[in-house]
RNA sequence: GGCGACAUAGCCAAGUGGUAAGGCAGAGGUCUGCAAAACCUUUAUUCCCCGGUUCAAAUCCGGGUGUCGCCUCCA
């Protein structure tokens, strides 16, 4: 599989470092609120990488924190006179629900900041006895002259990072540190009812930076096969990453470099800063999950995505023609019950058999694209071509070996996506009324009354569930 | 000011030297009591513009134009 790496602007053939193995750590989010959809933007796609290394066999551990201490929780427990605790903890519960909608599996670990302060502690003090940091009223900087090799990630040079225009603005931590350039790796408290750690250095909080160097060392150990985010993060918190834990380890930090685009909503980027963000909370009002999944696999990951309403119509109609294929092999393969071979039968026929032999080309075309620096787009349109030689297949009916057969190979790629793994058609013919209702309806239709049937359709429409008239019976489906 | 990304049909979007995938929307047709689903046909002589290299360029090179991003919290 080739990979993208940022560090080195190229695709590269991705070799783990030990064989079957994947070490990879994705950025999480800071819980003071409900991500956003471009938040999940990585979520999805790292989730989505994760999910086909393993397709591939390779062993992941996979490794997202959550930035539980921070400015914005601090100020958000202040808004909300509560913890700072609190708000994480909510917000934390409020991302597994989002994620979960999304299909995006929980990582190997989901380290906090506040649970591996031990870690970043000593990861500080490592750093100041080397003589890569120093202690400052109580602060502790990052000397980012010091470490060699700076900007080496972001492409950008040390000395034009203080120059230009509209280049670094000086801030008021600036007057504590030997270097505008520096960086906090630890803040000391600034009033004494914040949430603090005792710490060599009197009472305070961790920078930004040092928690992802912390935590993936803890987990992952000194050196990572991916490590994975958004792009705004390659400066400067990847960028400080590097400087920090290569200083301290002594090792190469990431051999693979992986950032995804942006959203963008009217070609300008969605953030929380700007305000033009829509929550995932709210488009689940009005979207299913795997909608804004589908939506954002749609497109190669690097490059940016518009968001728009329209978009996501094309999405929900996209991912309904997948959803239908699915929905009406499984009817196939409830219906087709007959003795003997062929359509409506158990068995294959000779045909079917070639034919299902013919589907390996589309797993092929499919995994050829997720090599090529996970081309979700590629492979989608994999399983676009799957669907409709899947449709042709079996339009005249089908065995229910065949139908079967077929519906694997469908799970098997759109599983590696995330996609169609909420079922919606469930057993609703036990219902026992609705079950008289239908079987009224047929009578009706075999005596021709079909203002009747069409009156029991509408009926069962309003309540979420579709009957389809196909050659195998009535096909439900419930909303 | 420095660095970087992107530009393909009405819309979304693949394609990095060999003559424009796939999806959505639209049009016509088949099937159906009607629906739904599905199938077939159809929709870019052309890939932002101008040069160049080549037998051959959306793809490579040079020069423009436009949009956006990073350099400050941000996925």
């Amino acid at each position: 599989m080739k990979i993208y790496n940022t560090l080195t602007r190229q695709k590269e053939e991705f070799v783990p470092q030990e064989e079957g193995k994947v070490k990879m750590y994705v950025c999480g989010p800071t819980v003071y609120n409900y991500f956003h959809i471009g938040n999940a933007r990585p979520f999805v796609v790292f989730d989505t990488m994760r999910k086909y290394l393993e397709y591939k066999g390779f062993k992941v551990k996979f490794v997202q924190n959550f930035t539980d201490v921070d400015d914005k929780i601090i100020n958000r427990a202040k808004e909300e006179g509560i913890s700072a605790g609190e708000v994480s903890e909510k917000y934390i519960a409020e991302y597994y629900k989002d994620a979960a909608a999304l299909n995006v599996k929980k990582a190997t670990v989901h380290p906090k900041v506040t649970e591996t302060m031990p870690d970043i502690i000593k990861f500080v003090q490592d750093l100041i006895d080397k003589g890569y940091a120093y202690e400052s009223e109580g602060d502790v900087y990052y000397r980012t002259r010091k470490f060699e090799g700076y900007g080496k990630l972001s492409g950008k040079n040390i000395d034009e990072l203080i120059m230009g225009e509209s280049g670094r603005t000086r801030n008021a931590d600036d007057e504590k540190k030997e270097d505008p350039l520096d960086f906090a790796l630890w803040k000391a408290r600034k009033e004494d009812s914040e949430i603090a750690w005792e710490s060599p250095w009197g009472m305070g909080r961790p920078g930004w930076h040092i928690e992802c160097s912390a935590m993936s060392k803890k987990y992952l150990g000194d050196t990572l096969d991916i490590h994975a985010g958004g792009e705004d993060l390659q400066f400067p918190h990847h960028e400080n990453e590097i400087a920090q834990s290569e200083a301290h380890n002594g090792k190469t930090f990431a051999n693979y470099w992986m950032h995804n685009g942006y959203i963008n909503v009217n070609g300008v980027k969605m953030s929380k800063s700007l305000g033009n963000f829509k929550t995932v909370r709210d488009l689940l009002e009005h979207y299913d999950g795997e909608v804004l999944r589908f939506l954002i696999l749609s497109g190669q990951y690097r490059g940016p995505i518009d968001f728009n309403p329209e978009i996501l119509t094309q999405s929900e109609n996209g991912l309904k023609r997948m959803r239908n294929a699915k929905s009406n092999l499984k009817h196939l393969v409830a219906t087709s019950t007959a003795e003997g071979k062929g359509a409506g039968c158990l068995e294959m026929s000779e045909e079917e058999q070639e034919t299902l032999k013919s589907f390996d080309q589309y797993r092929d075309k499919f995994c050829e694209a997720m090599d090529d620096d996970l081309n979700t787009a590629d492979a989608i349109s994999a399983v676009f071509e799957l669907v409709t030689a899947i449709n042709t297949a079996t339009r005249g009916g089908a065995s229910k070996a065949f139908a079967k057969a077929a519906l694997d190979i469908l799970m098997e790629l759109c599983t590696v996506l995330g996609l169609l793994q909420q079922e919606i058609e469930e057993k609703v013919e036990i219902d026992p009324e609705i079950q008289a209702l239908i079987d009224e309806r047929q009578a009706a239709r075999k005596a021709k009354n079909f203002a009747r049937a069409d009156e029991i359709r509408d009926q069962l429409k309003a309540q979420g569930i579709t009957l389809k008239d196909t050659p195998q019976g009535v096909q439900v489906i419930k909303d």
